[in-house]
DNA sequence: TAAAATTTTTAGACCAACCTAAAAATAAAA
DNA sequence: TTTTATTTTTAGGTTGGTCTAAAAATTTTA
């Protein structure tokens, strides 16, 4: 009973009410899903009639509980396949999104329940992002930007922030795929890149762009 | 640029044209789609603009070659899907149908020519229907109904004229599944109901209507 | 060939999902 | 606290896809 253009504005509202700790601005989920904040109202509208978010004028919007349910479904699925398309069908790290964001919607609880097995439940996505449990659980990773590493320390690439093709190629170019160890050698003042050295000894310089896009696992050296 | 909509009257057009050797009639389409003439009547225009059908009023449809293109490259798609449902993540084969109906849908060429490579390129579907190849052909497979057999000829099941749910778990549970082979012992000419035997002697007394919808490649004996 | 039955199309509406432009409410600045 | 700027909503319109009821075309029957 949900079309895919509710789906489809659940899961930004979930996804700006994830990061923002307050009520989702009308502007916000305009933005996400690259549409006027007229279409936005609209959609509120209906889905509150459905009561899939609280809904006040002028007062931004919140997910019930029903309508977190449907986004963190909608979000296990989207990550499942892009495990489905990493691993079975060889995609790269930066092909699958899109795709993906259409196989989100096919509906079959059995599916999601037999992809899963047969991924052998999988806890993260190609891109180092958590996939919920079939109760709409997940658990939380601790994880820091290699912005935010100090010199010596060392850490495993454990996700990105930025999803964007362009930086997911880059990565996969130099070599700083998930599971990869790093440690920061030096901070360069100047421009706040960094230096870091690869588990083979070999040492990269990265901007400070990809240093705040970059997440990782600290290791105790 | 197609729609699901639009794409799924291509392919009920396709199947009905397939059967019957005549423009498709608005009532055929009707029929199939589970809807009214008024409605199909509308998306045959639609349809005709995007010079997908050849359209003339009050007589009948029939697709364009780049509609038929369209049709195939759909059921490709679609037994492709139910290969990956049966094979990989073991559904039973009256069970795929409808999320292959929603699968067939996801576009990206790269995704189907993977899955076809990742299946090893499999030329029937779970119901013995062939897959189209990647330029839309496929190769004509000699099959008779049961119902036309002789008495002592022997056959092996290679597929199904009726998809219904129930017909399948059927015969799925007399162990009548594609690759059996059987002979056909006698017809009842009270009701025209068949006894076969298997390939273990085990004998089965088939319904008519059983025999007027199980394909079999006939065997030299 | 004229009348009756069937098939198909048109006319007119509805809903979901989008849009632009204008109005209203809220927040920020003076 | 006014004025200004920003945000949000409303008003009104478009498109795709559906519907029912009525009209028109075609086919069948008498
Ligand atoms: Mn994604
Ligand atoms: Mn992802
Ligand atoms: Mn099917
Ligand atoms: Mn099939």
């Amino acid at each position: 009973m949900t079309s895919q253009a509710e789906e489809n504005y659940l899961k930004a509202i979930f996804k700006i009410a994830e990061k923002e700790n307050k009520a989702v601005q009308t502007n916000a989920v305009a933005a996400a899903m690259q549409t006027t904040a007229a279409s936005v109202t609209d959609m509120l509208k209906r889905l509150a009639e459905k009561n899939l978010i609280a809904y006040e004028k002028y007062r931004g919007v919140q997910l019930t509980d029903a309508g977190c349910r449907l986004a963190t479904d909608l979000i296990r699925k989207h990550r499942l396949w892009e495990v489905f398309l990493v691993e079975k069908l060889g995609f790269a790290w930066d092909e699958v999104h899109d795709l993906a964001e259409q196989l989100e919607h096919v509906q079959g609880d059995e599916l999601v329940q037999r992809l899963d097995t047969y991924l052998n439940n999988p806890r993260f996505d190609p891109h180092g992002d958590p996939i919920p449990d079939a109760e709409g659980r997940w658990e939380f990773r601790p994880q820091t930007l290699l912005a935010n590493l100090e010199p010596g320390e060392q850490g495993i690439i454990t996700g990105v922030q930025e999803h964007s093709s362009a930086f997911l190629q880059y990565l996969g170019q130099v070599g700083l795929t998930l599971g990869v160890s790093l440690q920061l050698v030096e901070r360069i003042d100047y421009d706040q890149s960094v230096r870091v050295r690869l588990h083979d000894a070999r040492e990269l310089t990265l901007s400070e762009k990809v240093s705040k896009n970059l997440f990782l696992k600290i290791e105790n050296t």
